[in-house]
RNA sequence: GGUCCAUUCGUCUAUCGGUUAGGACACAAGAUUUUCAUUCUUGAAAGAGGGGUUCGAUUCCCCUAUGGACUACCA
């Protein structure tokens, strides 16, 4: 086992949109796998007919795509043990199911929904168990003549691991240690269905894992509690010499109170919990996602790394050649971890900082060109190399820049109260006049040229400066004014302050 | 209810028996600045509680409390 190739898969069920949740579990899978040079695979485990939503596959691949984490194998780019899709994979289900059967290690059971509901109600903590098989209709308790007359009728069942009560069951987790348990607290979990011919979860796992050679399963820690039952199925099989190792992910939980974080956190605290925005097909209802939200896919992965792991040092922001380097089981934690959104913004601004001024104008353009702004690429890549610092997303740079590009429609009320005074219009006109006859406008040109007025005319410079700078912005904030002057150019300036002028008076 | 898992600043975490318990986010103050930010400096801020083991426990064990997950013909 320790010279086989690392193959890890991540195995989402297409009923929805990815969780946030998920694509940490998918990046620590990838990280693990590409740490030891294995191979990262996905699966789709959609045995769940009923629950099947359209287009959620999809969603998954470009979510992927989006993030920059390529997939070995998948149903979309192939490999040497598809299908990668559960639903396709059902004649093999059957084959091993039926092993099972005739090793007397499962049963089929006719009992029907309705009355498995109506014991749970007539008998409090109901287990479908060694305790409870015998009173109910299957094929341990029914004559095997009954029971053949049943399936040829085309009765529907079910069929069901035989749990053999009283056996001490240890599981070893890679990040928890061992975990043990008995086994009478087990149930005859469903393995498959006759209705339509599908295994559960439990019992494509592990065929699954088996076949496609899997070496670690690396999951979220709602799986913990039925890990034993993984257990003896592998050992049902007989496949305990080649059974994957575990480990079992801390949760992701809210970012305040107790709970798992869900998608109602994210809509009342302002933050996305999808990698990518989703339609729900049924309701029609919109979800934010990261990727619209502005989120740079490298910081989303970088935050989401050090929710549950952390590089053994005090590094944070992390390439993913680093993370991959660094990673491994025994640095992730064991608690679950409250989502700090705030922190993930602050890695957005981190990452964009490390960006080009060209690559930021890249996506900023669009941003312009949504709110009407014809211009050159070097401007927007210079009006980014003045104001990118000040920003966690790509978006605030219309708030932060857009004044580069159009003249303030409106002056903020509290800027022009507090420094636009009586004198201000006048002053404004005069400098005016001043930036007419000055020929040379660039940045430190036009500073002397205005520093020298001020001095000359013995002004106060704040008063000057301030005022200016309303007119240019429209409001008291923005990069050094002779750098905006720049960059607007002369004509831009004048008139800008001719407006001010005459609309502020 | 039962089973399992977890518990260090508000939050993410470091510490693998001996530390002034470190870093980061957020927060506060200061510096810088013609504005607002950025940036920089500084500050406040933690071992859930109780028993053990030990010369010595945040660290190992037990109990309690709290939190979480699971308990489907869902994954």
């Amino acid at each position: 086992m320790t010279n086989r190739k690392v193959r890890v898969r991540f195995a989402p069920s297409p009923t929805g949109p990815l969780h946030i949740g998920g694509v940490r579990t998918a990046l620590f899978n990838y990280l693990f796998a590409k740490k030891h040079n294995g191979d990262f695979i996905l699966r789709i485990e959609d045995t769940d007919s009923l629950r099947f939503v359209p287009g959620a596959e999809e969603y998954i691949i470009e979510a992927f795509r989006w993030l920059g984490l390529p997939f070995d194998e998948s149903p979309h780019t192939g490999g040497n043990f598809k299908p990668y899709r559960q639903s396709e994979r059902k004649a093999i289900y059957k084959k091993y199911v039926d092993r099972l059967l005739e090793k007397q290690l499962a049963y089929i059971a006719f009992d029907t929904p309705e009355e498995l509901e109506a014991k749970r109600k007539e008998i409090p903590n109901f287990q479908y168990d060694a305790s409870s098989r015998m009173s109910m209709r299957n094929s341990l308790s029914l004559p095997a003549a009954e029971t053949q007359r049943l399936t040829n009728a085309g009765v529907q069942y079910v069929v069901r691991i035989k749990i053999e009560p009283g056996q001490t069951i240890t599981v070893n987790d890679l990040i928890r240690g061992e975990i043990t348990v008995n086994s009478s607290i087990l149930d005859d979990k469903v393995l498959y269905k006759s209705a339509d011919e599908l295994p559960t979860y439990h019992l494509a796992n592990i065929v699954d894992d088996r076949l496609m050679e899997i070496t670690h399963v690396i999951r979220g820690e709602e799986w913990l509690p039925s890990a034993p039952l993984h257990l003896i199925l592998y050992r049902y099989f007989g496949w305990e010499d080649t059974m994957p190792a575990f480990a079992h992910l801390p949760l992701l939980l809210k970012p305040e109170g107790s709970g798992k974080l869900s998608k109602r956190d994210g809509d009342r605290l302002g933050f996305p919990v999808f990698p990518l925005q989703w339609r729900d097909p049924q309701s029609g209802e919109t979800s934010s996602g990261y990727r619209e939200s502005g989120y740079l896919p490298e910081a989303l992965l970088n935050f989401l790394a050090l929710l549950g792991w952390n590089p053994g040092d005090d590094r944070e922001i992390l390439s993913m050649t680093e993370m991959i380097d660094l990673f491994s089981l025994e640095k992730c934690s064991k608690g679950g971890a409250k989502f700090d959104f705030k922190k993930g913004e602050w890695f957005n601004h981190q990452y964009i900082q490390l960006k080009s001024d060209e690559e930021i104008a890249a996506m900023f353009l669009p941003v312009l060109k949504s709110h009407g702004i014809e211009t050159t690429p070097d401007r927007v890549i210079k009006a980014i190399g003045l104001t990118k610092e000040r920003v966690n997303f790509v978006q605030e740079l219309w708030e932060q820049a857009g004044f580069f590009f159009a003249a303030p429609a409106t002056y903020d009320e509290k800027s022009v109260k507090k420094r636009w005074k009586e004198d201000s219009a006048e002053r404004m006109s005069e400098l005016a006049d001043v930036l007419q006859n000055t020929s040379d406008f660039s940045a430190a040109g036009t500073e002397s040229t205005v520093m020298a007025w001020i001095e000359s005319k013995g002004y106060h410079t704040g008063n000057i400066m301030n005022a200016f700078r309303i007119a240019l912005v429209g409001e008291a904030k923005g990069p050094h004014l002779f750098d905006i002057t720049e960059l607007i150019g002369k004509d831009e300036t004048i008139k800008r302050l001719r407006k001010a002028i005459t609309e502020l008076k």
